[in-house]
RNA sequence: GGCGAUGUGGCCGAGUGGCUGAGGCAAGGGCCUGCAAAGCCCUCUACCUGGGUUCGAUUCCCAGCAUCGCCUCCA
């Protein structure tokens, strides 16, 4: 039974299905307006690791992840750099899915955008606007938050302790707005903006709108998860399932929220402090599995430094790793040892413990490895359950390489000379095949060579 | 002001009312090795502060301190 922390109870509970053998999971995807920061690595990483396991356990496993090409940062970006926005967005999210392939990060099965469900935007709007849940003023359509009866659900907050304080902050539309949190539903355009026709007057949808309708109409009501960034938590969340619950519509019987990546000094790094190290300078310097290990190490709604000392962890954790696969490389075929795997699934079924998950990892290549070098017969199911865990996990080892055949030589030269006590050739040659890149491992049974 | 989270050994990072305490990285010692590497074994350093509950608290409760997040569009 696969339990999972709700967000909105406070509590881990299991995960229901409303089929049987399949889940439905929406993930909030980007706004494609500039490159990736790691956030965005964490939570796709977070959700690729979800998926993979729920898969893994043989769950069929649809995952919808929303694109957002309509927005007001990428209208700003376009002014500013005078470009059409449409570039913008298909450049971003193009640079988008790179990084995500790089990350080893599973494509979600469906990847709807905004701009194309613009139309049933529009007609959920209208049946709001039909039943005087939401209304139009000046500058656009606004729902009505005051009669949403459990308003503030995630927040875990109501409305009149969220604006009791901190009112500091200027209130969008504050001047129109029948309620300071009201949120729009429809922005009429300024000219030259982008825009859709709407009863109301031309103009583009709402952010927290999208979500729902896209939601709504892949998954249907009631669909099992709904997963994002902990900063979506309020006001994204809480204004989609307000218009799900202003529809009258069963939204997300679930809701899970990976936390923040902090900088060193612990603060929240995100687009708009604008401290960040973006998820592509972090791929370009490091093994792109190092942060995908950072997070397996860390549980998900815990926050997590990204920093030098951390990821040159990870990096050192990996070759351990990428080591022990080349060294089980040559062990024969077996069925991954039952224990430990009934143990890799409880301590994921709880919570998604990969931290726990990860000790479990690393102490059955430990037991492997000792049982390789005792000659025991349980190394090829306990390397076995090690792949398989890795497989659970996305985590592509690196073992055996290909190894070209000049290198090969060398290395046949290398055992050569060994055997023949001409060290000094032996070691000259080693020196070389390092210098070039390789790691050499010298053993009993002869030279393995690997990058 | 409201709501919430966190505070663990050299570093990162789990976890638990006692049976002395994951895992990773680093350090030291040993085994293996021609020497290394890889691997195995061993060792070192903990639970923010002050109260309380308890036979016993790092773990529960209260208070405080510190850091952080959310409180209208950032994953």
């Amino acid at each position: 039974m696969f339990r999972l922390y709700d967000s909105a109870t406070s509590e881990v509970r299991e995960l229901r299905l409303r089929t049987p053998g399949r889940v439905g999971i929406y993930l909030c995807g980007p706004t494609v307006y500039g490159p990736p920061h790691l956030g965005h690595g964490r939570a796709t990483l977070v959700y690729d690791i979800l998926r993979r396991y729920l898969e893994w356990t043989g769950l069929e496993v649809r995952l919808v992840s929303n694109i957002t090409d309509i927005d007001d940062k990428i209208i700003d970006r376009a002014n500013r750099e005078s470009r059409p926005w449409q570039e913008i967005t298909h450049k971003c999210e193009d640079v988008w899915f790179r990084a995500m392939e790089k990350l080893n990060v599973q494509r979600p099965t469906d990847v709807p955008h905004a701009t194309e469900y613009v139309d049933q935007m529009v007609d959920m709007i209208a049946t709001l606007v039909a039943s005087d849940r939401a209304y139009v003023t000046g500058d656009g359509v606004y729902l009505s938050v005051d009669d949403i009866d459990d308003y503030g659900l995630l927040a875990h907050q109501s409305l009149d302790d969220m604006l009791s304080g901190g009112g500091e902050r200027e209130v969008f539309g504050a001047g129109n707005k029948r309620h300071p949190a009201d949120f729009a539903l429809w922005k009429f355009s300024k000219p030259g903006e982008p825009s859709w026709p709407s009863p109301w007057g031309d103009g583009r949808p709402g952010w927290h709108s999208e979500c729902v309708v896209m939601s709504l109409e892949l998954l249907g009501e009631g669909f099992d998860l709904h997963c994002g960034g902990m900063d979506l938590k309020f006001p994204h969340h809480e204004n989609e399932r307000a218009q799900a619950v202003a529809l009258g519509k069963e939204f997300a019987n679930h809701w899970m929220h990976n936390g923040f990546v902090v900088d060193a000094e612990g603060e929240k790094m995100s687009k708009s402090l604008g401290n960040v190290a973006n998820l592509l300078d972090l791929m370009d310097l490091y093994d792109p599995r190092a942060y995908r290990m950072v997070l397996l190490q860390t549980h998900y709604r815990g926050p997590v430094r990204v920093g030098q000392d951390n990821i040159d962890a990870a990096v050192s954790a990996l070759a351990g790793l990428d080591a022990f696969a080349a060294r089980a490389a040559s062990l024969g075929e077996a069925a991954p040892d039952p224990e430990t795997m009934v143990s890799f699934r409880d301590r994921m079924d709880d919570d998604l413990d990969t931290p726990a998950a990860t000790a479990l990892l690393f102490d059955t290549v430990r037991r492997a490895n000792a049982a390789i070098d005792a000659g025991g017969s349980e190394a090829a199911s306990l390397a076995a359950a090690v792949h398989e865990i890795c497989r659970a996990f996305g985590l592509v080892l690196k073992g055996a390489a290909d190894v070209p055949a000049d290198v090969a030589a060398k290395a046949a030269a290398l055992d050569a000379a060994r055997a023949a006590k001409d060290f000094a050739t032996a070691d000259a040659l080693r020196a070389e095949l390092q210098a070039d890149g390789w790691i050499v491992e010298t053993t009993k049974t002869g030279t393995a060579i690997r990058r």
